[in-house]
DNA sequence: TAAATATATTTGTCATACTAAATATTTGTA
DNA sequence: TACAAATATTTAGTATGACAAATATATTTA
């Protein structure tokens, strides 16, 4: 392959990445929300699996530690999530939802799904398996 | 296509995009390139294109304005690029890059090319195209 | 058991993304 | 021409991402 597209691929990729970003946030101030983005991805993890550690939700989440200790800072200011220390473990904090956190999920979660949706458009299930796999291998190629 | 699916892409296109970026500037680093993987495409779009206003600049690199201005202050101090008011509108700078910065920017560019490249490993031609029409047709869909 | 090592979390710093607002200048219009 | 609207840039504030270092606690090992 010729290395000029190369250098291509990183640039759409990164604002196809930001594109659905914001397509998602403006979605969510639109709606009145009162998240961002990456909190949604934190309060779904959670709400998926209660009782994870800070360090697992943040590999789950595929964010670093230092940023998932400030996204859950803002989450209990919220109200949304409790921080419990782990008596087992006294370096581990497990996180929950609160009652409104679940809440929230709950009734967010299939208007997340239909904001999701918009990105497939004119798109088949080949394309979007092709480019799962695509993506994956680009990951895993990378990932030293 | 299924809603459930849906939530997972833009995890997946978010964690690769991320990805991309550090694999690239890890390398930087790790070479003593001494400039961010954004402040590269800055460069690389002022190599291209001399005598660009900062907000083509901005359009070009897939930036807005605020992050622009503050990239380029950062070239700036490290003596890449310089800043001209242009006379005709007093409102616009033109920039172009030093000396330095032109060399810098031919001296790294075949081994970015190198390390942009690791990322298609195992994949065909037919992906490469594939990939960049879905991803197109992707950000069409919520360009609105 | 004491010291060294490992682990979980937090704090600090810098760079980037987004929004809104401020500033300077230009353009359009009454 | 004077004023309103538009444009280019910068500044400010908040959130996130990456990396290094600090802190507290656990585990391993001599």
């Amino acid at each position: 392959m010729l290395n000029e597209k190369f250098d291509r691929y990183s640039f759409i990729l990164d604002q196809t990445a930001k594109k659905v970003k914001q397509f998602a946030q403006s979605s969510f101030t639109e709606k009145g929300f009162d998240i961002t983005v990456d909190q949604w991805a934190v309060l779904k993890a959670l709400y998926e699996t209660e009782q994870l550690s800070q360090k697992d939700l943040a590999r789950r989440c595929g964010k670093d530690q230092p940023t998932l200790t400030r996204i859950v800072d803002i989450l209990l200011k919220k109200g949304l999530a409790e921080r419990v220390i782990d008596e087992t473990d006294r370096r581990s904090l497990y996180l929950h939802l609160t009652e409104e956190g679940k809440l929230k999920v709950a009734s967010l979660s299939p208007i997340v799904a239909e904001i999701r949706m918009k990105a497939w458009e004119k798109l088949t299930e080949k394309d979007f398996e092709d480019f799962t796999r695509i993506l994956n291998t680009i990951y895993n190629n990378l990932n030293v």
